[in-house]
DNA sequence: GGAATTCTTGACCGTTCGGTCCACCATAAG
DNA sequence: CTTATGGTGGACCGAACGGTCAAGAATTCC
C-alpha cells in the first residue's frame, strides 16, 4: 500500500561505482552521483545514507564482484599455472588502455582514503587477505599439477604475485605504454612462475 | 631596497610537502598549509601562486630529492647487487611502519590526481622513466660485477624491480604487518635477483 | 630621517560542497 | 473513489573551500 521504488538498487550501485572509479571519492560530488544514478538527493539519502556510506556500499559490491570473478577465473583454467600467469597479464590486455588507466577501485580507494578512513583501510586489508588466500589455493593446485616447485610456501608466492600485479597496475597508471607494460608483465611472470614443463 | 623575505623557501616547501604527503592533495586545505608553513595566505600566493602550483613545486622538489638519494644509494653500495636488494627491502625497514604507511608521495599523487591532471601524469611518467634508467645502470653494473646474468636486458629488469617495489609499497599501505611485508620483499628479491655467488 | 618598495597579515568574497527538509505525487488497500 | 503510505525531487541551509585585496609593517637607499 505504498509507492514502490522506481529504480534497481544494483543498477544504481554499479553506476555509482563507475563514477567513483573514474573520478575518485573526493572529486565526485553529489550532483555527479545524482546524474549517473538518475535519482534525486532525497532518494539517494533515503536508500543509501550519506555519501560515505553509499561509497562503502559500492566498494563492497565491487570487491565482492571482483572476488567472484577471480574465483571463477582460477577455477576455470585447465591448468592453474595459466591462471596465475593471467593474473599478471590480464589487466593489461585491454589494447586501448582505457580500462587499465583507471586501475583497480580498491587500490585507488586505499591510496585516497586509507590514511584517513579506518573502515576503508580495514576493508582493503580483508580484501587482499582474501585475494591472497584465493591465489594461494591456485598456487597449491599448480604445485600438485607439477607446474611449480613443490617446496615453496603457496601463500608467500601468492603475496609476491599480488605485489607484482599491483605494481604493474600502478605503472600503467603512470601512462607507461602497453607494449612496455606487457613486456614487464611477461618478465615478472617468467621469474616468479618459472616454466617447469621441461622437468 | 625592500623588505627581505622572512622565510626560507626550501623549508616551506618541505613543510608543505609533508602535509600533502600525510593528507593528500584534496584533503589539505589552505589553512593546513598556512599552519605548517607559518605563513599567511597572501604570502603563500605571492611566493608560489595558487594551491596547485604550490603542490607541483613541492612534488618536483620531492622527486628531485628522491632521485638524488637514489643516485647516491646506488653509487655508494660496494656491490651493485646489494643496492638493488635494498630497493625492495629499504622501504620496509622502518620498524614503526610510520614512514611506510604514508608511502611514496609521487605514487600517492599519481593515484589521486593522475586521472585528472595531465601535468601530474606527465611528471609521474618522467619520474619513473628516470628511476628506471638509474636502476638500469645499477643492474648493468651488477652484471659487470658478475652478480647477475649478463644476457638479460638491464632496463627490463629495472622495470620489474620498480614494479615489485611499488607493489610492496602498496601492500604496506593496506596495513599488512611488517613481518609479512619483509618476508614478501625477501621472496621477491630472491626471485628477481638470484644469488649467483656460487657461480 | 624620509621615502620608496616589498613583504605580510587577515578580513572579505563568491562558489561549491554535503546534508536536511518539506511539499508533491504515485501507488495500493479498502 | 478515497485514503494512507512511502518514494521523489528540488529548494534551502550552514560550513568550508580557494582565492583576492587593501592596509599596515619592515627594510634599504638616498
Amino acid at each position: 500500500m505504498a509507492r514502490p521504488r522506481s529504480f534497481d538498487e544494483k543498477q544504481v550501485l554499479n553506476a555509482v561505482r563507475d563514477q567513483f572509479w573514474d573520478a575518485g571519492y573526493a572529486a565526485t560530488s553529489l550532483e555527479d552521483l545524482m546524474q549517473v544514478s538518475g535519482l534525486g538527493k532525497g532518494s539517494l539519502y533515503a536508500a543509501f545514507g550519506d555519501k560515505r556510506q553509499l561509497f562503502l556500499r559500492a566498494l563492497r559490491s565491487y570487491t565482492d564482484d571482483s572476488h567472484g570473478q577471480l574465483r571463477e577465473a582460477l577455477a576455470d583454467a585447465p591448468r592453474a599455472l595459466d591462471a596465475l600467469r593471467m593474473l599478471l597479464e590480464a589487466p593489461i590486455d585491454d589494447p586501448t588502455g582505457a580500462g587499465t588507466r583507471r586501475g583497480c577501485l580498491m587500490a585507488n580507494s586505499t591510496y585516497e582514503l586509507g590514511h584517513a578512513d579506518p573502515e576503508v583501510l580495514d576493508h582493503a586489508h580483508r580484501t587482499y587477505e582474501t585475494s591472497t588466500a584465493l591465489i594461494g589455493d591456485c598456487v597449491a593446485r599448480a604445485q600438485r599439477e607439477g607446474d611449480l616447485p613443490a617446496g615453496a610456501d603457496p601463500i608467500a608466492l601468492a603475496r609476491a604475485l599480488l605485489a607484482a600485479q599491483q605494481g604493474l597496475l600502478f605503472m600503467s597508471r603512470t601512462g607507461l605504454d602497453t607494449a612496455t607494460l606487457t613486456a614487464t608483465a611477461r618478465s615478472l611472470a617468467a621469474q616468479l612462475l618459472p616454466d617447469r614443463s621441461g622437468d
